[in-house]
DNA sequence: TATGTCAAGTTAAACGTTTAACTAAATATA
DNA sequence: TATATTTAGTTAAACGTTTAACTTGACATA
C-alpha cells in the first residue's frame, strides 16, 4: 500500500501537520526537522496523493477546453497553444470535441462543470449562449470563448481581426485590378460574417458595388463529416464560376479553401490566370499547391496561448478577490502573398 | 455554499447513505423513498461533488496522454481518435505535448503519475523505456504505448503496419518500372526503420540491390520546431536528385514530404515524369498538390480509438482482477495512388 | 520580575463522499 | 409456531490532506 502522510509523520517522529508544511513550504519549520521529515519523505517513497488534496483545497488543476471541430487543424493549433500555455500556470488542459454538435457540448460542458475543473475554455459551436450563461450562474467557473463572439462581452473573448484580415485579402484582390470578386464562408457564424464584412468594406472602399450573389456559405458540419473535396463549397464554387464573371474568389477559412481550389483544379480552371485566389487561414501545405495560395494567416497557437492566459489570471483575481474586468482580445492576422493571386 | 449530500440527505428525511445509493444506484431503495430523494436534490439543486468522490473512490477517470509531437497532425489526429474512445468509457484525455523532448516527457508522466490518472496513453520520443519501467513500479497504472514500439512489448502497443506500408509503396513503385528509389525518413526511429524494412524487402523480393547510399534519415525536431520547407530532410533531397540517378523517392512520414517535396518543387523537377514520389501519411492536401501525391495512408483516429480501448479494458480488467494479456496491435495501412507516381 | 512577542510545533476538525456492518421489520419456510 | 431469509434503511468509519487554533518554551522588553 501506498504510503500517506500519518506514515511519513510517524516516521519522522512528527506531526502530519509538520509533514505538510514541510512539504508545501507553508509555514516556517526548523531546518533539522525539515531533514528528517525528508529523510522519512525518501525512505518511505512517499508520493502525495492528489486526489485527497485537491478534494481538500477545492481545486483540480484542470481546464476544460470543449472544441466544435477537433478534426479542424485550425483548432488542433489552438489546443496545442493551450497547452503550452496552461502548463507555465501549473494547469492542464482536458480535450473534448463537440463534433459542431449544439447537443454534445452542453452536455460536456454540463459535465465539465460537475467535474471541478478550475476553469474552461469554449470554441463555441453556434453564438447562442443561454444555455452556459444558466449553467454557469450556479458554478463560479472561469469562462474564455475562443473564434467566436458571445453576444454582450460578459466573458473573456479571444478572436482574431477577422474583419481586418478580410479587409487586407479583398485589397490586395482589388489593388491586382480585380473588381467581380466572390467571398465564400464555411458556414454562417459570426466569425464568416466578420470576413465578410472586412470583404464589403474593401469593396466599398475601392467603389466596388456589392453583389449579394457573390457572398456564399456553406453547410455547417465538422471537418470529419464533411465532404471537403465535393461538398457544399464545391457547388458553391461551380456555381459562381459558371453563372457569374468572377475573377477572384476569397474563401473564408481552410474548409472553404479546400472545396474551392477543388472545384477549380478539376475545371482546369488556371490559377491565378482565370481567377485568382486567397483564402483565410495558413498552412505549411498551402505553399506546396500550384500555384502556391496565397492567405490570411490567423495565430491558432497564439489564440490558445491567449485563452490559456486569460483563463488562468482570472483564476488567480478571483482566488485573490482581485477585480479583473472582461476583456475581448484580438490577435492579429497576417497577409501572407503567394502566386495565387 | 453548494449543497452536499448531507443537505439532501436532511431535507428528504433519509439518511446519507441512501442519498448515494439512489444517486448512484448501488443498492435497492423503495420508489417511494428515490423520489423523495430526487425531490430534496432538484430543490436543492444539488450536484455531486466530484472531488469528493474522486477522492473516496481513488480514481478520477482521467487519461493522460503525452504526445511526442502535438504540432503534427497525425498525432493530433490520434489525439481525436483518442478522445473519442475515451468519450463512451466515460473518461476524459488530458493532453500534454513533450515536443520530442526526453526531459519534457519524463517530467511529465513522473507529474503525471502522481496526479492520480486512471491510465496513461504515450506516444513517446525515443525507445528507451527504463526511465518509464522504473516509475511505473510503483504505481499500478496501466499505460498504452502509440506509433513507437517498447522493447520487449510488456505493455499494450498500437502500431501501423509499417513494414507492409513501406512494402506495397515500394512494390507499386518498382511495378513502375523504377529501381534506383530513394527512401527519405524524418529521423532515425523503429517506426521509420520498419518502414525502410519495407522498402528494403520490396526491392529485395523485385532482385533490386539496396544502395545504402538511398537511404536517408532527418534529424530530430518536432514540426514547430523544424524548418519544414528548406531542413536536413530538403539538403538530403538535394544531394539524392543531384548526385544519384534516382527516379523515385519514397518519403517515410508526411514531415519528410514537405521538405523533399519543397526541394523537387523549387528545383523545378517534373513528378512524376523525371521523379516519382509517394510518401506515408495521407491528407486531403495531398490531392490538392500538382500533381497529387500517392501516399500511405494511415489511420491515426483509429490508432488512438483503439489506444483508447486498450488503456480503458485493462483499467477494468485490473479493477475485476482479470488476466489481460498485453497486445501488440498492428492498424492496416492503405495504399492511395494519385499522380505522382 | 512580570509581561509580551515570537518561533516551532501539535491537535483535531474539516472537506463530501462511499460502503461495510448493522438493525428492524416484513415475509418465507419448515 | 419457530426460524431463516429478504428488504429497506441507518450508522459511522474511512479516504489523505490542509489549516485554524492552540501549546510550549525561549527570548526580549520594561
Amino acid at each position: 500500500m501506498k504510503p500517506s502522510i500519518v506514515e511519513v509523520a510517524q516516521l519522522a517522529g512528527v506531526s502530519t501537520a509538520t509533514v505538510s508544511y514541510v512539504l508545501n513550504g507553508t509555514k516556517r519549520v526548523r531546518p533539522e526537522t525539515a531533514r528528517k521529515v525528508m529523510d522519512a519523505v525518501d525512505k518511505l517513497q512517499y508520493q502525495i496523493n492528489p486526489l485527497a488534496r485537491n478534494f481538500r483545497k477545492g481545486e483540480s488543476k484542470l481546464i476544460g477546453f470543449v472544441v466544435c471541430d477537433l478534426s479542424n487543424s485550425f483548432f488542433q493549433d489552438i489546443a496545442l497553444g493551450l497547452e503550452q500555455c496552461l502548463n507555465q500556470y501549473g494547469y492542464r488542459p482536458i480535450l473534448i470535441d463537440s463534433k459542431e454538435d449544439k447537443q454534445i457540448e452542453m452536455d460536456n460542458v454540463r459535465n465539465l462543470l460537475g467535474s471541478s475543473i478550475d476553469g474552461l475554455v469554449i470554441a463555441p459551436t453556434t453564438e447562442d449562449f443561454t444555455y452556459l450563461k444558466l449553467m454557469l450562474r450556479n458554478h463560479n467557473v472561469p469562462v474564455v470563448y475562443v473564434d467566436r463572439k458571445t453576444s454582450g462581452y460578459e466573458s473573456d473573448v479571444v478572436l482574431s481581426e477577422n474583419v481586418e484580415g478580410g479587409y487586407q485579402a479583398v485589397k490586395s484582390l482589388i489593388e491586382r485590378g480585380h473588381r467581380e470578386i466572390a467571398f465564400i464562408g464555411s458556414r454562417r457564424d459570426s466569425t464568416m460574417e466578420e470576413r465578410g464584412e472586412g470583404y464589403r468594406k474593401a469593396l466599398r472602399e475601392a467603389g466596388i458595388p456589392i453583389n449579394e450573389n457573390y457572398i456564399r456559405y456553406g453547410d455547417n458540419m465538422s471537418v470529419s463529416q464533411r465532404n471537403l473535396l465535393h461538398g457544399t463549397i464545391y457547388n458553391h464554387t461551380r456555381e459562381l464560376v459558371k453563372n457569374y464573371p468572377i475573377t477572384a474568389i476569397f474563401t473564408g477559412n481552410n474548409l472553404a479553401t479546400v472545396g474551392a481550389f477543388n472545384y477549380l483544379m478539376e475545371a482546369g480552371i488556371k490559377v491565378p490566370e482565370h481567377i485568382a485566389f486567397i483564402t483565410f487561414d495558413d498552412s505549411f501545405w498551402l505553399s506546396m499547391t500550384t500555384p502556391s495560395l496565397s492567405a490570411v494567416a490567423q495565430h491558432p497557437e497564439e489564440m490558445g496561448r491567449i485563452a490559456g492566459k486569460l483563463v488562468c489570471e482570472r483564476i488567480l483575481a478571483t482566488q485573490r478577490n482581485i477585480e479583473n474586468p472582461h476583456q475581448l482580445i484580438r490577435v492579429p492576422t497576417k497577409l501572407v502573398l503567394r502566386r495565387s493571386c
